[in-house]
DNA sequence: ATAATAAAGGATATTTTTGTCTTTAATATA
DNA sequence: TATATTAAAGACAAAAATATCCTTTATTAT
């Protein structure tokens, strides 16, 4: 068989927070960058993040202008807006939601055998996901705390 | 696009999570239970669980025995078996050490922008999968508190 | 011994996710 | 206005996960 899940996020989902946080580290006055320039910083496989940057183009992530200089930046104040909006926005609410074994018919009323210790780590990533704020993170690459590549 | 994730663990996870935790709520005396039995009552595609049976069976949580009769049963001390085993055996180690983002390079001298609350969330689910036996959610359905189906 | 049963194993198929390529639309600038 | 640049869109390809089928092997009951 040989599985291995890679974590919690789809690779899309990972690119595409990878690719805000990437954004909303570009200094005042040149906020815009390119695909090329995105997925180079983030080691992404370019077409693939193309579509992607379209999707949070369509969630009102990220803001795209076409022709020479055009490229991609941030829609509205990263301040306000939350990792948990971008993960929604490219894998769903499953994430969030969905019955850690899969089952349909799960809910507080009717748990699974593992619903309310799940529910608690679940809440767990949604309340970090929810208040981690884009610059919140974007500051920590910034000030050199976090990294996105060596 | 459209990708929507299910959850945190594979299909194949929860089959395995979903099967276990039916196989050890059979009662003393009768505790062994063929395939058809056990994906009828977790509801799964046969031969994929056959699949991820085999794969249990290899990594010593689960006990087979061919011919009539023949059929599954838990390998050793349901107190003493952990979902972590389970997911780790079919899932891998991933979702306990993979970087969030999905980087390479990410520890904890060289972090990710989320690595430290990511990984406070990564823990509360490790400790959560540590700590929880299989006795413990199959005692749940057995007493009626939780249901692996309707 | 033999027949019936049930898991193991291997090959194959389907679906989903990931990834690429090519054409079209928009925009800046020369 | 023509050209170069860049994102959008859609078709297509590859890889991985999920799922099925068929044969073999082991075991049990007769």
């Amino acid at each position: 068989m040989s599985c291995i899940k890679d974590t919690m996020f789809s690779k899309a989902c990972k690119y595409a927070i990878n690719a805000m946080i990437y954004v909303a580290t570009l200094p005042k006055g040149q906020e815009r960058a390119g695909l090329k320039e995105i997925s180079r910083a983030i080691n992404s496989p370019e077409a693939f993040t193309a579509k992607i940057l379209q999707d949070l183009v369509k969630n009102d992530l990220l803001h795209s202008v076409k022709g020479p200089n055009g490229g991609f930046h941030i829609q509205g104040d990263p301040n306000r807006i939350f990792l948990a909006e971008i993960v929604h926005s490219i894998d769903g609410d499953m994430i969030f939601t969905g019955c850690a074994l899969g089952l349909e018919t799960c809910s507080e009323d009717h748990p699974c055998p593992v619903h309310h210790k799940f529910k608690a780590v679940r809440d767990h990533l949604t309340g970090m996901l929810m208040t981690t704020s884009l610059r919140d993170v974007a500051d920590r690459v910034n000030t050199g705390i976090s990294f996105l590549r060596y």
